[in-house]
RNA sequence: GGACGCUUAGCUCAGUUGGUUAGAGCACGUGCUUCACACGCACGGGGUCACAGGUUCGAGUCCUGUAGCGUCCA
């Protein structure tokens, strides 16, 4: 048997360890037949990125998900890989590409260009599924995925060609998100509405032909530079202050002097400003619109990298769009035509990855109107998917209640290109709805045209999350049949736990359902309950706390405000660092990150250590290898209080942590888990069996229990700190050679309440009850120590004045009480000696100083004991008096009031007998 | 504007279905190198549970409203 060091140096044990996982092929995901099976598979990272805290809180609890399952003889299954992050990675080479070399992508062109790609990928990429190692996530490795492998690739596109078909997908000319520094449409999800600083300008439009007294009218926008892209101004058709104006024309004040007709139209507003809107249908969604129903022209005066066109006029041409704003400010200034320019705030949508804001532009770009929207929400509603916490189905529902169409194309090279190809020469702005689904003009398939040098295909690729929503089952072999057998996708599928933060729920919780629903089974339109069960890609949902800076901000790359986990895993340890976090992670909340309560992690896990080291100083070590070993050295005979109210605790622990996997509240275990251990074990019960263990004949026994407790703790701790618990487990001889803890099945609360029966052990709380009632007067006579000043001193003297039965426990207990709170002896009295006194549950303790009792000292001390104890006996003298409190309240609520009087009451009178006696 | 969440000790947070005198870690003060652990041990100070009403014998906990902070949607 090794010994084991002073302290827990982590760094080796983990390196170790994990190899040996590895090795061993721990982490394979097999299922044997019938065997209930635990899915996990990874929120994929992007393939670029590292590691920071929320990955660390994510993937802790995936991997706490996972062990504890193995514990339990599930065939678990954690999928891992990386996502290819479009837009994220495409620039972040282009960016290196420029700095380097001078060039941009389009000087390599489209296949060079992606070459680079893909050899930045193999460089750079995959560091974060490294660094996942050094957290100890069990993930299945040799099953890791990247959306851009080639399997993977063909999911993708097989999923396209399949909705296509189902007439789900179409092609058209729409108002978009467009991104001018990524250069690309993006989703509404992608766009992020801040509020931002600026200017509003009230203009006057000149009325070509006057109209009584009105000249003009009053118009107020943010956007002067895209005033030459008017074409109209629009009023509310109720609005009885310009109904007669309807029809007339205005000049428009900028750009090419044209008349401007005025219409009517309900999306009006005409509360806001003056009630009338210029109508700019290139650059406004809502404008676009109008123009649709009034027939109305388009002109575009903006380039996609966001600067203005030849359409915005000579002096405007060629100038980027917050400068040209500016300028047009200017010039309708001279020109008279602006009224007044005032600070203003409205919303403004920015581009989450490039956060420059969009702009609203029309292109043509593919678009999915999502399948199975319906069973989308049927599913979650009749709880075949739950939510933990609960309510964000509700944000979930209501997104689902207002779904857009999915803008699912890119303009970009990184990514799954659309398998889409056209005729060559054909028109692709004039394509029809009609063209798109004649063969002869347009092409999609799997494999493309069997003549392709006929045929271009689409430039556009799919947006990444197009690829990451099939992400459940396309890791597991989908479609391809043998892929599928080859990864037992039906062991697998449907998956058990997805745990992501809350603010994917749109992007990816909600799209991968609706994948589930639509590619796991043949394609019928009805769904039947069993059907719908069989096709969730997963049963749990568990939204992470996003982990915030101790401002509360978002920690982020940018703000640099993230700790490197990898320099907390060198300072705390991997496991220090996972069990502190997880104690402040509470169910769906937020984490505010506090280094104290990563430190307190490795505290604890040194605490462990310690505890480990003193038992086996403490006496032989025995056999250990299985419970039934264990047991047979723990007489039931010799069981004694402390081993109840130990046992006792025991239970209660593996319930809560049963409890906390079962309602992913993992906060409460892992607290529950500090407290037994630190409190209940090393506090106590390793203290009062100091005495014991010196006992030759209690020996063996009290061992067998620190050993049945530890083994018991060590097997609920492990999918928190899963290193130092399994270097434990081997170091005290749990565990056999080539075993590994994760071999063990651990047992449940009622198991091992049943296993202790068998033994004829019941749990007593009786006992349980006077350990309590020790633990409070070896409190209160240390308390008495520390008030004299004689704290360090344990040569002192108790003098007890005690009833028989009170005397009885503090006889039976005198070596524990003697050792825990450091005095040579307690000796029963029948007076009151001159000497500071403390009232205890177990009869007043005097403690003998050996010099001469301060009268006015202790006289003050006792008079604030007195009044506290006054109030509480008044308050509850008070509810008991009350009738409708003894009518009302149960008995054992009663009857705790009663007993609590009555001590309250004893102790009174014995503290004012001590001060009449001073 | 709508939805959701949060507000408990100096800080970070627990507090299950309402039931004794509201807890922990950190920080702070005092004393301890006591034969596992100073990454530790003992003792202590510190809270009108955001505010105002209500329900109840009884509210940190349930209901209504208010304020502040945060997130999402429009």
């Amino acid at each position: 048997m090794p010994e084991i060091t002073k302290s827990y140096e982590p760094r080796d044990v983990e390196a170790r360890w994990y190899a040996a996982w590895q090795q061993a092929k721990c982490f394979a995901g097999k299922a044997l037949p019938g065997q209930e099976t635990y899915t996990i598979v990874i929120p994929p990272p992007n393939v670029t990125g590292i590691l920071h805290m929320g990955h660390v809180l994510n993937n802790t609890l995936q991997d706490a998900l996972i062990r504890r399952a193995r514990l339990e003889g599930k065939a678990a299954c954690w999928i891992p890989g990386t996502d290819h992050a479009g837009i994220a990675t495409q620039t972040m080479v282009e960016k290196h590409l420029k700095k380097s070399e001078g060039k941009g992508r389009r000087d390599l062109g489209r296949d060079a260009f992606l070459e680079r790609v893909w050899s930045w990928r193999g460089e750079k990429g995959d560091i974060i599924l490294k660094q996942l190692r050094e957290l100890g996530c069990s993930c299945d490795w040799d099953r890791t995925h990247f959306t851009m492998d080639p399997g993977y690739s063909r999911a993708v596109l097989t999923s396209f060609v399949h909705l296509f078909r189902k007439g789900h997908i179409y092609r058209g000319k729409r108002m978009v998100n467009w991104c001018p520094a990524s250069l690309t449409a993006l989703s509404d999800e992608e766009v992020e509405m801040r509020p931002t600083k600026g200017f509003i300008y009230k203009l006057r439009y000149d009325l070509v032909t006057p109209s009584g007294e009105t000249t003009h009218l009053v118009v107020e926008t943010t956007r002067p530079e895209t005033i030459p892209a008017d074409v109209a101004l629009a009023v509310h058709p109720d609005d009885a202050r310009y109904r007669h104006l309807v029809g007339q024309h205005v000049w428009r004040p900028l750009g090419e002097r044209a008349p401007l007709p005025i219409v009517a139209d309900a999306a009006v507003d005409p509360v806001f400003a003056a009630g009338v809107l210029k109508v700019t249908p290139a650059h406004d969604k809502v404008d676009f619109e109008i123009g649709q129903r009034h027939r109305l022209p388009v002109i575009d005066a903006l380039n996609a990298d966001g600067t203005l066109n030849e359409a915005a006029g000579p002096e405007l041409a060629g100038m980027e769009r917050f400068a040209g704003r500016k300028k047009a400010a200017e010039l309708l200034r001279e020109r008279g035509a602006l009224l007044e320019e005032k600070p203003y705030e409205n919303n403004v949508g920015y581009s989450q990855r490039a956060g420059v804001p969009i702009e609203p532009r029309l292109t043509q770009q593919w678009w999915l109107r999502y399948p199975r929207v319906e069973e989308a929400k049927q599913v979650v509603r009749d709880g075949l998917i739950q939510f933990h916490p609960e309510r964000w189905s509700k944000v979930y529902l209501n997104w689902l209640e207002n779904i857009q169409d999915w803008c699912i194309s890119r303009q970009l090279w990184w990514g799954h290109r659309i398998p889409v190809w056209y005729r060559k020469g054909i028109d692709r702005e004039k394509l029809t709805e009609a063209d798109l689904l004649d063969p002869t003009k347009v092409h999609v398939s799997l494999d493309g045209p069997s003549d392709p040098q006929g045929w271009e295909q689409e430039e556009d690729v799919l947006d990444t999350w197009a690829s990451s929503w099939l992400w459940p089952f396309a890791t597991l072999g989908w479609p391809d049949p043998s892929a599928m057998a080859k990864a037992n996708y039906s062991a697998f599928y449907p998956t058990t736990t997805l745990a992501t933060g809350a603010d994917i729920i749109f992007f990816w919780v909600a799209r991968m359902i609706m994948a589930g629903l639509e590619f796991t089974g043949d394609d019928r339109a009805s769904l039947s309950h069993e059907e719908l069960a069989r096709r969730v890609p997963f049963r749990h949902v568990y939204f992470n706390g996003i982990v915030r800076d101790k401002t509360g901000r978002k920690m982020s790359k940018t703000l640099g405000n993230s700790p490197d986990p990898l320099d907390l895993i060198a300072k705390y340890g991997a496991d220090g660092l996972r069990f502190g976090l997880l104690q402040i992670a509470p169910l769906g909340q937020d984490v505010k990150f506090d280094e104290d309560r990563i430190e307190s992690g490795k505290n604890f896990c040194n605490k462990l250590w310690n505890a480990c080291r003193f038992r086996q100083m403490s006496g032989p070590m025995a056999d250990n290898r299985s419970p039934e070993a264990i047991f047979a050295r723990l007489v039931p005979a010799k069981l004694d209080d402390d081993d109840h109210a130990l046992l006792a605790a025991l239970v209660d622990t593996v319930r809560t942590v049963e409890r906390g996997f079962s309602d992913f509240e993992f906060a409460g275990a892992t607290q529950r888990l500090y407290s037994f251990f630190w409190n209940d074990f090393c506090d106590w019960y390793v203290e009062v069996a100091k005495t014991r263990v010196q006992d030759p004949a209690a020996q063996p026994h009290v061992l067998a229990v620190q050993d049945l407790v530890i083994r018991e703790f060590l097997l609920l701790f492990a999918p928190f700190a899963p290193f130092i618990t399994e270097e434990l487990w081997h170091l005290l001889g749990y565990g056999g050679d080539g075993e590994f803890l994760q071999s063990t099945r651990i047992g449940t609360s009622d198991g091992l309440t049943a296993q202790l029966a068998s033994l004829g052990i019941r749990i007593d709380s009786e006992a349980t009850a006077r350990v309590e009632t020790l633990k409070q007067v070896t409190s209160l006579a240390r308390q008495l120590k520390a008030d004299q000043a004689v704290a360090q001193k344990r040569d002192v003297t108790f003098h007890v004045l005690a009833g028989d039965a009170e005397w009885s426990l503090v006889a039976v207990s005198m070596a524990k009480i003697t050792r825990l709170v450091g005095a040579a002896s307690l000796l029963r009295t029948a007076d009151k000696p001159a000497f500071p006194a403390m009232v205890t549950p177990l009869g007043t303790f005097f403690l003998d100083t050996g010099i001469k009792v301060d009268a006015a000292a202790e006289k003050q001390r006792l008079t604030k004991e007195l009044d506290q104890v006054s109030k509480h006996v008044a308050a509850t003298e008070a509810r008991l008096s009350n009738e409708a409190f003894v009518s009302k309240a149960p008995p054992a609520v009663l009857e705790g009031a009663r007993k609590q009087l009555a001590d309250q009451k004893a102790k009174r009178a014995e503290i004012e007998r001590l001060l009449a006696a001073l």
